[in-house]
DNA sequence: TCTTGACATAGAGTTTACTCTACATTGTAT
DNA sequence: ATACAATGTAGAGTAAACTCTATGTCAAGA
């Protein structure tokens, strides 16, 4: 299947105005037809989960570029590729553990305002 | 025990600038001393700590300013300050499972990676 | 044919959270 | 007494990641 900038932005939930940001910075970079307009692909697609994955896990755009850029340069890169998410996989692990540690914390507190609020009969 | 900006600034790990746009944003109020310089208390310094592990947690500023206003209310505030911390802390646990999903799939990523360099004998 | 709506580009503007600059004061060591 | 380092204020500048505006093109329906 192929979409148009608009049927595209619908399926990934983002933005028109963010798609052509993102193919500005070469993330993506869709077919055109021959009016020029952008023809996205399932493989776009799929690609653009992918994005959004490193993205929420807190991969800046740059980074994502460069994972991008080694992509476009086919199987020669997978080392590479695979060794920037080897990296990445350690920073959303100690992600994880800190905002554990912070979870644990923040319980302490809210015990703490629980107990504060009955003793002072607040509640 | 009293601090100075800069004694408060190596404590905190915040810069100067920071410590001095968070008062400007009415998070941390310091007193001043006779010359208008900042004296940075041992409660201020629980209260930062405090505040840093809002942020990192993913609290905006104006969320944080918010809570400070009604921390320097005092206790008649004590049920609506463990409210939001209630809310925020099912953001935090939201975040974690989030983030350990997307660990999962980042897990298989890697895990076809090395299928595939292990097919192609790049290895 | 005319108009409308989706799309195109280039570039300006926004938001968040700092970070820095310029310039004036003040406390301390020599 | 003087230099100099730390501090003060006000306001400008920065970085990241969008988001919007202005203006133009083009295919399809009334």
């Amino acid at each position: 299947m192929e979409y148009s900038i608009g049927e595209f932005s619908r399926l990934t939930n983002l933005g028109i105005h963010t798609l052509r940001y993102y193919e500005h910075e070469n993330l993506i970079t869709p077919k055109r037809n021959s009016s020029n307009r952008r023809c996205y692909s399932d493989k776009d697609l799929a690609w653009t989960y992918f994005i959004k994955r490193l993205k929420d896990t807190g991969m800046p755009i740059k980074e994502i570029q460069r994972y991008a850029e080694l992509r476009a340069e086919g199987s020669l890169t997978l080392n590479e590729r695979m060794e920037m998410l080897t990296v990445h996989r350690e920073s959303l692990n100690e992600q994880i553990k800190v905002l554990q540690e912070h979870m644990a914390k923040l319980d302490d507190k809210i015990d703490f305002y629980r107990q504060e609020i009955e003793r002072t009969s607040l509640k």
